[in-house]
DNA sequence: GTAATTGCAAAGGATTTGCTCTGGT
DNA sequence: ACCAGAGCAAATCCTTTGCAATTAC
């Protein structure tokens, strides 16, 4: 696999669009800007909430990071692994997210959305659930 | 089939819950909580904002309403006309939705859920589209 | 009459915008 | 030096809450 290239999203480098990706980097999972803010902060980085919302919108824009909207609302960000289209299974608990693909799924959609005459589809399907160490922890 | 009889949400029938209900009633196609509000006042029912949240969050705890996030984050309720299980196909020019159901899709996902090693898994799927009406008028 | 319900105003919380200052290049 | 980017404060937007007035029962 080739190495994540760190992802410019404006056209200068500075010390917080490095940290925004190298926090993005560190984690697999989905994480909200004001996570990742406090995160940052929490590490001695100097830098605005306005500044780590500005490179996620970019780095979204850009498709460089996936967007999902969480229970409550907020939006979380996250560096894929894959290009590929694919969904995410991730844990209410810890966050955790792993990666899934279901073709079914997929010509399910083209199928049905044909079937009603919808036209240009786009879809979301988010799942959540226990992981496997959240789940043993609570038990 | 049974018709929809006037769900009512709190212990006492007021004019408002009463309006909210036939609000509800008279689409099949998901509104906001301020779209419901709107059309009531520009019908000349008077009812407050806070009111018309209540009842609907009201409604969606009872399971009366479906409820979904808009992609631009805001909560939209419907009146299902089914009580099963199901998914949404949603015209986002016009809110048109239809429901469909998709077993395939949830075998799917207890197949990856289990494969991963999730449990208690719950989702959602939803699909936005350009319905008939609207791709005809469009083009 | 009593307590549930209403609805205004205000609070909350996430995200965006205005505008000035800072720092890449 | 120039201009993109940073960041604070203020503005937005949806939704919820506090609380006094209303109204169903």
């Amino acid at each position: 696999m080739t190495a994540a290239q760190p992802v410019v999203s404006r056209t200068r480098a500075t010390r917080q669009a490095s940290a925004v990706d190298d926090a993005l980097a560190a984690t697999t999972d989905f994480r909200t800007a004001q996570d990742l803010h406090a995160q940052l902060r929490a590490a001695g980085v100097r830098i605005g909430l306005t500044t780590v919302y500005r490179h996620l919108q970019t780095l979204a824009d850009t498709e460089v990071v996936d967007v999902v909207r969480t229970a409550t609302g907020e939006l979380a960000y996250r560096r894929c692994a894959t290009t590929n289209h694919h969904h995410h299974l991730v844990c209410r608990h810890c966050a955790h997210t792993v990666e899934v693909e279901g073709p079914e799924v997929e010509s399910w959609l083209d199928r049905i959305a044909a079937r009603a005459g919808f036209t240009d589809i786009a879809h979301t399907v988010e799942i959540a659930g226990s992981c496997p160490r959240c789940t043993a922890a609570r038990a």
